[in-house]
DNA sequence: TTGAAAGCGGTACCAC
DNA sequence: GTGGTACCGCTTTCAA
């Protein structure tokens, strides 16, 4: 075994075949489970690693590869919880596909977006799913990442890279119905944005305007609230100013369940009861608002299937890499509307 | 630039060498920001490297240098927001001191929690972050990882590897004191745990009892409340369960966030005004109970400089990994009883 | 069935 | 200042 002057080095695969009286080259192919080895050298070798206590060196592995079993993944960050609970799905079914992850967080910024596509630091990723926030499709026009790539999301067609993405406006569209079907016919929009006409906001008002015109119902811009970053704070305030306003709305359809929460805040502040007052829904389904008081309705978007549609998409790329004739894809799996407490499902409060 | 027959494959230092007209040495001396160049090569050497658009291939620099500036962080999961909110603070962190964070779930359980230790699949980061909840100090014993380890949360003193942890037992002590000191006398304690002595829940539980024996008071074991697994489906089971049962209390120190949201939860179904009736406080300080109505109270256990002293303790050891002169170490941030509305601060309750 | 030798793409010591 | 050369540890033809 190599002695250097810092001290004992991990033994390799020559120190193995030392002990195990062959030549490394053999070692290598027991390792691997070449088809001919005889069984007494596999044994005899097996033995020497155990002996030796010898560990792949996965450097020197990847560089031989030129594929290092790790994947990327960049969100906004981790704080939120929907970007956590889809890393844990994507690390989960990356394990299960003996991938490892390596996450970074970009505060969903342009910038360091586009940076994740071209870092270097990531360079010993063989891919990367990206989560965009602030990203324009011409960000990603010529294969960017200069490694394949998933992104995730934002349907920022038409791509020309493989998108996963949700049914933001049918889901939208459904979440709307839902509270109309209630009998609400005030419906407060949070989460508009501005100037944006294709992103997830943009899709999300479409689907609210859908089932607006689909009950026969104008749009009130007086309902339709911009907030350009969707947390809980943001929800709480905007929907303590509407209130304030004196607007009068019987519901409320947040772009996404912090928004959601932060307004379940404000109402409650100010006395309202949800859902009597105000029926509230938002999108994500966080874990977060299934254990509030009440619990929150919410678009449940697929993430399972959009971890695992992602981490299989880019395991496909990763592996088609040499011949490259997949073209581009895009896939938006079911959502499911899940109806909770917010808007009326079996409100159990006792005594009171 | 080399061609394979499978495609166009990277620009190596040789490309770059070649367009310069210069050695490859010379490139990877411009490249490392070797001393001594000439102005002249270097331009020439970056224009080139422009031009055939090199980029370095980490895979054999990290085989070069036996460092590959990839750190793992093993962590229950990322659903739990808690450790979301660790591992966000930690990759920003590494990411300051450019090391990038290979994120590994092992769902609390100690078989992978040991494995996380031995993973061959890590073997390509230069150390380990690992929030253990199943391990005992026994698994840590002689240099279990193979390479630098930090735990994380867990004090499994006394440990021959370095430990980050919280002050468990003062924190729960204030925040059991906060509740004493408003008059409460009655406080249920969420989330025990039974066969433990030196794990979280037994330093939490002591904390609890210091204050109680603070204020002359004797432990009244039917408000000691044992729960396994702290998230809030068990916290909210366990709090409806007492208040069924007709227990008498005026105020719940839960051993986490997720329990006392949980209990948050059953206690305003059941009609009880929080902190009215009942008096509330979590630990851990995670998001959501900022913007939950009313906001919870909870102890803030220094996630900040729990993850900074980690990263630099974690990137000491590896940099003194030659040596080994450092010996074991045991950190405990200051933390902070952060009071908000479930204790009673500045409830702002309007209309009703 | 096993072994020798040639790299994968860098870095670093040490001449020139 | 610049460049030769050895080598990090492993995989993979190709011989033996």
């Amino acid at each position: 075994m190599a002695i250097t002057p810092e001290g004992r080095s991990a033994p390799t695969l020559r120190d193995v075949a030392e002990v195990a009286g062959v030549s490394f080259k053999t070692v290598s192919n027991v390792l691997n489970d070449h088809p001919q080895v005889r069984e007494a050298t596999r044994v005899k070798v097996l033995a020497a690693v155990e002996q030796v206590g010898y560990r792949p060196n996965l450097a020197a592995r990847n560089l031989r590869l030129g594929r290092s079993g790790v994947i990327g993944l960049a969100v906004p960050e981790l704080s939120q919880a929907f970007f956590a609970q889809l890393a844990d799905e994507v690390i989960r079914i990356a394990a299960e596909q003996d991938l490892v992850v390596l996450v970074e967080q970009t505060g969903g910024e342009r910038e360091r977006e586009l940076e994740a596509l071209r870092n270097p630091r990531l360079s010993l990723t063989d891919g990367l799913l990206l989560a965009p926030l602030g990203l324009t499709h011409e960000d990603l026009a010529p294969d960017a990442a200069g490694r394949p790539l998933v992104v995730l999301g934002e349907p920022l067609f038409p791509g020309p890279v493989d998108h996963v993405t949700m049914q933001h406006e049918a889901a939208a569209r459904a979440a709307t119905a839902h509270l109309l079907a209630l009998g609400r016919r005030r419906v407060v929009l949070l989460g508009a944005h501005a100037a944006e006409d294709t992103g997830v906001a943009a899709l999300r008002y479409a689907g609210y305007r859908a089932a607006l015109a689909d009950a026969g119902l104008p749009v009130d811009d007086g309902l339709v609230v911009p907030i350009e970053t969707w947390d809980r704070q943001r929800g709480a305030e905007a929907m303590g100013r509407v209130l304030d306003a004196g607007v009068r709305m019987d519901a409320v359809f947040a772009m996404n369940d912090d928004l959601a929460l932060g307004a379940l805040r404000s109402l409650q502040e100010r006395g309202l009861a949800v859902p009597r007052d105000v029926a509230l829904v938002g999108f994500d389904d966080v874990a977060d608002g299934r254990y509030t008081f009440p619990s929150l309705t919410t678009v449940e978007p697929g993430r399972h299937d959009i971890a695992r549609i992602a981490v299989t998409m880019l395991r496909e790329r990763i592996d088609d890499r040499p011949r490259g004739d997949l073209g581009p894809r895009v896939v938006a799996p079911d959502f499911r509307l899940v109806v909770r407490e917010s808007t009326g499902a079996e409100v159990r409060a006792r005594r009171a």
